[in-house]
DNA sequence: ACACTTATTGACTCTGTGATCAACAAGGGA
DNA sequence: TCCCTTGTTGATCACAGAGTCAATAAGTGT
C-alpha cells in the first residue's frame, strides 16, 4: 500500500541525504539501492524511479557532495585583504583548518576519486571541479608573479595554481589517513614560511 | 582434475599478479575472486586455498603493490649528492618524474587509500608506508633546517616532510586525475624554484 | 607398495544485488 | 464523477559473488 505523495523534488533530497549517510557510514563501496531507501524509510522502488539506475545515483550523490563541499568562490572577508599573497596563504588556511571538520566528506570525495580513474562521467565531474579550484587561485598566483618577476623564473601561475592545489590535497590525504598522527596547525604553519610570510625582512619569495 | 602442481609459493606470486592485473584494468571494485583466478589461468577455489578469503587476497595485493611501488630508500647515486637541499630535491624530482609510469599503480595505491578509510588493517598498512615515507625525508628537513635556523623559525623537521609528501601526493592526484592537462614537468621546476634551488643568489630559503 | 600430506578442481549453497513490474494511491483537471 | 498523470510499494527475476566441499591428483616419506 503506497504511502504519501512528497511534494516538488524533496524525495531527491532525502534519498541523497540517505545515500550520503550510507556512503559515510558504511563506505562508497558498500552502498546499495536497498540500503539508502531503508535508510530514508522509503522502497527500494522509489529510488530507481527518481533516480533511474544506481549509476545515476552516484553521479547524482557527486554532484551533491561537490556542490557542499568544495570551495568555489574566494569568501568576501579573504577578497577584502591587501595583498596577492596574503589572500592566496588566507585560502589555503582556511581550506586546510576546516579539513578536519570535513573529514567524512572528504573521505567520500577521495572514493569517488578513485571512482573516477574508471568511470568517464565521474571523471569528468572531478576534472571540473579540480580545473574550477585551480583557477581560483590562478589570478592570485598571477598578481604574485607579476609583482616580482625576478624572484620566481620561468613559473606559470598555472603551475603554481597546480602546487596550491597539490598541497592542500596532499594534506587532505594524510588528515583523513592519520588524523590522530597529523598536526593542521604546523602544516598550515610551515606552509605561510615556505611560501614567505610572517618572517620579516625575509619576504623574498612569492 | 586437478591440474599440475605447482612449486613452492610461486602460485601465490602468480595469483597475485593476476589480483594486480585485475584491479589496475578494471577497478578494485570489479575485482573478484572468480575474475582473479579465470585471469590466471586457475580455479576460484584455488585462490581460497592459498589466500584465505577475498579480503586477504586483498591485503597480500596491498603489500605486494606497496613493496614494489612505494620508494623505500633513498638511492645511492642520490645519497652521493652535496647539501641536503639538493638531496630533497633530486628525491622529489626522481618521485615526481616517475609517476606517469606508474600510474597504473598509483591508481591501485589511491583506491587502497579510500578502501582503508573503512578498513583498519588496510590503514594500518598505509599509515605504516606513509610514515616511512616522511621518515626518509626527515633527516634531510632537519639537516637542511639546521643549517639555517633563521629562515624557517619553529618548523619542524616533521612538519616539513609532511610538506614535502603532501606535495608529491598531492601531484599524484592531479596526475593520475587529469594526466593530458597537467604539466609534470613545470610542476618540477615549480618545487624548485619554491624550495629556492637553481636561482642563483637568492638560495634563501630552506 | 602404501599411507599421508599438500594441491587442485569444479560443482554447489547461500546470500545479496540491480532492475522490473503489476498493482495501487493521490491529486488535478475536464 | 471519471480519467490520467505522477508517486509509491513490495514481490519477483535473473544473476553474480564469496565461500564450502567432496573428489581427485601429485608428490613424499617409509
Amino acid at each position: 500500500m503506497p504511502g504519501q505523495k512528497a511534494p516538488e523534488n524533496q524525495r531527491k533530497e532525502q534519498i541523497l541525504q540517505a545515500a550520503f549517510k550510507v556512503a559515510s557510514s558504511e563506505g562508497l563501496d558498500k552502498l546499495t539501492v536497498r540500503r539508502v531507501a531503508a535508510n530514508a524509510g522509503l522502497s527500494n522502488g522509489l529510488v530507481f524511479f527518481h533516480f533511474k539506475s544506481k549509476d545515476a545515483l552516484l553521479v547524482a550523490l557527486l554532484d551533491w557532495l561537490l556542490e557542499g563541499t568544495i570551495a568555489t568562490r574566494i569568501r568576501p572577508e579573504i577578497a577584502s585583504l591587501p595583498s596577492a599573497k596574503e589572500r592566496l596563504l588566507a585560502i589555503v588556511r582556511h581550506e586546510i583548518s576546516r579539513l578536519p571538520d570535513k573529514r567524512q566528506q572528504v573521505e567520500l570525495f577521495f572514493s569517488f576519486w578513485a571512482m573516477g580513474t574508471r568511470h568517464p562521467q565521474v571523471r569528468h565531474k572531478i576534472q571540473e571541479r579540480l580545473e574550477h579550484y585551480r583557477a581560483m587561485f590562478r589570478p592570485l598566483a598571477a598578481e604574485i608573479l607579476a609583482q616580482d618577476p625576478a624572484t620566481l623564473p620561468g613559473i606559470s601561475a598555472e603551475s603554481l595554481s597546480a602546487m596550491v592545489v597539490a598541497i592542500i590535497e596532499g594534506c587532505a590525504m594524510q588528515v583523513t589517513m592519520a588524523p590522530e598522527h597529523f598536526d593542521v596547525e604546523a602544516f598550515i604553519a610551515s606552509t605561510e614560511r615556505l611560501f614567505g610570510i610572517r618572517v620579516p625582512g625575509l619576504e623574498l619569495y612569492i
